[in-house]
DNA sequence: ACATATTCCTGGGGGC
DNA sequence: TGCCCCCAGGAATATG
């Protein structure tokens, strides 16, 4: 599932290879949700003859900024894989959309489950409001621990009071954190994923903050995780599989104290923790 | 405000 | 071998 290192690695990768060059043709679109709400004729006419201006990031979205203004708007949910080729290839069974390049190239943007999006956001249109309310960027040099202490202290002045499993997962609250960065920083912290907000004390709170930047950080060292599906802007897979402690590791020893890993569902997503390491707050 | 369910999708795994 | 069922899950949406 790509999550923030995953999205950040495929923009890395994408950024030198697409930055100037001209999107000369839509040369494949067989899935019609992946460009909407705008029609793919619109999209195929909106698109032909853009320059590539810029390759970022912002959360899990993949901002492709173009000359004059337009952005195409990436977001690979599940199975998404935004790939450039530097000569012209075949779309597989699930190749979407096919960009064709000035350079000969082509960027496919592959999407076996169909969740996956590739939406033009017109130069008159603000692209903040192409996108949802989203909080800060965790790996940002400005956010501090402070910031975050601060962030929680907001949530909880509006009477809120989430289990931790869900508030890491609200991408409101802070932007990036998906299912698997979710469980490995709680794992990191120490701390239960059915833990609420109001109960962490100033020094939990650091410690969730520490290892919030530490999850992201070494996944990107390892250019992301490639669980399933996952691959960079060259089709290559990361190797963070290889280094997580407890998500999709159900019932084999913590890495930490040998504790078989447990799996609870919490708000609808599968949570994996290590009972030993993460004890729930006293009282339940 | 939060929890839960539903929708979108399809490959793959488990059960029989 | 081959069904059927259900699961995986990010995010939007609806409902309690």
């Amino acid at each position: 599932m790509p999550e923030l290192p995953e999205v950040e690695t495929v923009v890395r990768t994408l950024r030198p290879h697409l930055v100037g060059k001209q999107i000369v043709a839509v040369s494949h679109l067989d899935w019609p949700s992946t460009v909407q709400p705008m029609p793919p004729d619109l999209f195929r006419e909106a698109v032909r003859g853009a320059t590539v201006a810029a390759v970022s990031r912002r959360a899990k979205y993949i901002l492709i900024g173009l000359q004059g203004g337009g952005s195409l708007v990436g977001h690979l949910r599940m199975t998404g894989q935004l790939v450039y080729h530097a000569t012209p290839t075949t779309p597989g069974r699930f190749t979407r959309l096919v960009l064709d390049l000035d350079d000969g190239g082509q960027l496919h943007f592959d999407d076996m489950r169909k969740f996956g999006r590739l939406r033009y956001v017109a130069a008159d249109e603000r692209l903040e409001d192409a996108l949802p309310d989203l909080g800060p960027e965790p790996l940002a040099e400005n956010f501090t621990a402070a910031d975050f202490s601060q962030l929680v202290s907001a949530k909880l002045a509006r009477r809120a009071n989430p289990v931790l499993k869900a508030i890491l997962l609200d991408q409101s609250f802070l932007s990036g954190l998906g299912n698997i960065y979710a469980d490995e920083a709680l794992h990191l912290s120490g701390l239960h994923p059915l833990r609420t907000l109001r109960s962490l004390d100033e020094q939990e709170s650091g410690r969730l903050y520490v290892a919030i930047r530490q999850v992201l950080n070494d996944s990107l060292t390892n250019n992301g995780t490639s669980f399933s599906d996952y691959r960079d802007g060259l089709g290559n897979k990361g190797s963070n599989q290889d280094f997580l402690h407890v998500y999709h590791r159900t019932g084999q020893p913590c890495h930490v104290c040998g504790t078989p890993v447990e799996k609870v569902v919490v708000g609808g997503r599968s949570t994996h923790f290590c009972p030993q390491c993460q004890p729930a707050a006293a009282g339940g």
